[in-house]
DNA sequence: ATGGTTGCACGGCAA
């Protein structure tokens, strides 16, 4: 018995929906975690995601930006939505799912200016991942099998960005952001679930920007989306995927799914 | 050095 679980940030679920339909089929995922889905509960297609065969919904959403939700192949047996920075901007969504509580996370992109005093997008971003990093060492136990997935908007390692030199004062690679995301990781001892399967210095991106004129031919990609599990989960680990072919489904998010498979006690999978 | 695209919602933002 396996668990895949991927993660997507899709960039409006509303316009996503024969996208996920490819995923489900090529992939077969028991559960896809989404973000910025860009849309309210009430609006949340669900039905489309429940013919898809994922019956169990978990969406958290607002008008316009953000938005996490998780779809479920099995039960989802309990859910949280924390909230940080004093916002309720619809970044964080916790489900239980056999017995396994997984993390959807959006990350703050942060801007363009990587300097906290000069823009609060940066600011938000850095304060956001410390009370993560807060949050985690101090409510959670890494003997406990979590998961953490999400748009975490961070390339951390050199092998994550297609030039290391000319992104260290680009958002999402500084040694600012690197730096309060290795924080986060130690939080909990997270392990890099993609990276344990397609170790550095193997180039990997999940990201490849809207504005390049033929995204694949250029190649400037950047590993933004990320699988965590913590330590009691890191036996389990069975493969990892970056599905980069999704950046030529039309019409494509800017990010690609990411999925990872968890061998599973077979007394934890039970009813669909 | 600059501008390049997309989505929401229909005018600028956010990414």
């Amino acid at each position: 018995m396996t668990l895949t679980v991927v993660t997507w940030n899709v960039n409006s679920i509303r316009l996503r929906t024969e996208q996920l339909a490819r995923l489900s089929a090529e992939l077969r995922p028991d559960v896809i975690c989404l973000q910025e889905t860009k849309v309210t509960d009430a609006l949340f297609p669900r039905d489309a995601m429940v013919a898809l065969g994922y019956r169990h919904v978990a969406a958290h959403g607002m008008k316009g930006y953000n938005g996490v939700a998780v779809l479920s192949r099995l039960p989802i047996e309990a859910i949280g939505t924390p909230h940080w920075c004093g916002r309720q901007d619809c970044r964080h969504l916790v489900v239980t799912i056999a017995g396994i509580e997984i993390h959807c996370v959006y990350v703050p992109s942060g801007g363009d200016v990587p300097d906290p005093a000069a823009n609060p997008k940066f600011a938000h971003k850095l304060q956001f991942l410390r009370e993560l990093t807060d949050w985690y060492a101090r409510t959670c136990d890494p003997a406990r099998p979590l998961v953490l997935v999400g748009d975490l908007n961070v390339a951390p390692l050199e092998s994550d960005v297609w030039s290391h030199r000319q992104l260290l004062k680009v958002v999402s690679h500084t040694p600012v952001e690197v730096e309060a995301l290795g924080a986060l990781a130690a939080s909990l001892d997270w392990v890099d679930a993609v990276r344990h399967f397609v170790p550095a210095p193997q180039r990997l991106y999940t990201w490849w920007s809207y504005r390049a004129a033929d995204w694949a031919k250029s190649d400037r990609g950047r590993r933004l989306d990320h699988v965590w599990v913590t330590p009691a989960l890191k036996g389990r680990l069975i493969a990892a995927r970056v599905v980069r072919e999704a950046r030529n489904w039309q019409p494509p998010s800017d990010h690609v799914p990411v999925a990872v498979t968890l061998a599973m006690p077979k007394t934890q999978v039970t009813s669909r």
